[in-house]
DNA sequence: GTTGAAATCCCAGGTCC
DNA sequence: GGACCTGGGATTTCAAC
């Protein structure tokens, strides 16, 4: 894991479908040399997959909604069934475990605000062992950045 | 805009580097409309980009942040002086608009916690507008989902 | 207008230096 | 890391429905 590396990764997240060609010339390499270089980092599951970008709006999903939850323990049975529950939710895209007061943090993706309302109507609520729910709206995205921001060691 | 198109998107979701054929297979069609209505759809921009998914503690960016801010008032000079300054910090990932208490929703990546109070205080600090802040650590992806939920629309 | 088929071009992946 | 080689996929064109 060089600077190399870091430079392949980049190009790659800025454009993933690029031609191992066009990616050898983006950084200077030859063919071969680049390509083995970005089997490496597959295997070395530093790359863990590959995503179309897709509009969320145009495709119909208008919403989306930040929800913060609490738990009512941390008992593992709890937690287990949370998140396994949360995890058959296809509505739920992301879902973290956070420090600070609340516990989780889910993002969730539905056609408008009246799905919402249904969604945690016929969803989140049987959702096992959750104490508290706060959910705010993001009615626009300002800024998506697709590359990571530097970092300094070398290796 | 079809179930098809929505079977090619998933299966581009899922694996955006698929090549044409085996994208074709796996939604029932020959290869040539397969890749006349992934073209379409690109143009189109339903599919805005490709990109690969990077591990991002594997990289060495252990830390991910989400930050809530509130600005000092919404009129359009603080609010695009914002947003301007934002789009300049390399270390925010995601940026959305809220409703709500809060005015932003950002999402940040830094290799550990020490770099986040440096990016606190040499970079968010200096961004205009902000009247308070409040910040969350992730500590752990429980679930990311890359293919939408359904939507039952059929056109 | 939309699909299937054929031909050309170009890329991926392997091997050797 | 670079150069060569071969199989296979992408792309364009054309014919058919």
């Amino acid at each position: 894991m060089d600077s190399r590396d870091r430079l392949i990764i980049a190009e790659l997240q800025k454009d993933g479908r690029l031609t191992n060609q066009e990616l050898a010339e983006r950084v200077n390499l030859s063919p071969s040399p680049c390509l083995r270089r970005l089997k490496n980092l597959e295997e070395q599951k530093m790359i863990t997959g590959y995503t179309a970008i897709i509009d969320e709006k145009a495709y119909g999903l208008g919403v989306t909604a930040f929800v913060r939850i609490r738990l009512i323990s941390h008992s593992r049975e709890i937690v287990d069934e949370f998140e396994k529950a949360i995890g058959l939710l296809d509505e739920v895209m992301e879902c973290y475990l956070m420090t600070g007061s609340d516990d989780y943090l889910l993002k969730i993706l539905v056609e408008e605000l009246s799905s919402y309302e249904g969604f945690v109507r016929k969803k989140l609520h049987s959702v096992p062992g959750i104490a508290s729910l706060d959910t705010s709206f993001a009615y626009g995205m300002v800024k998506r950045n697709l590359t990571f921001p530097n970092i300094h060691k070398n290796r």
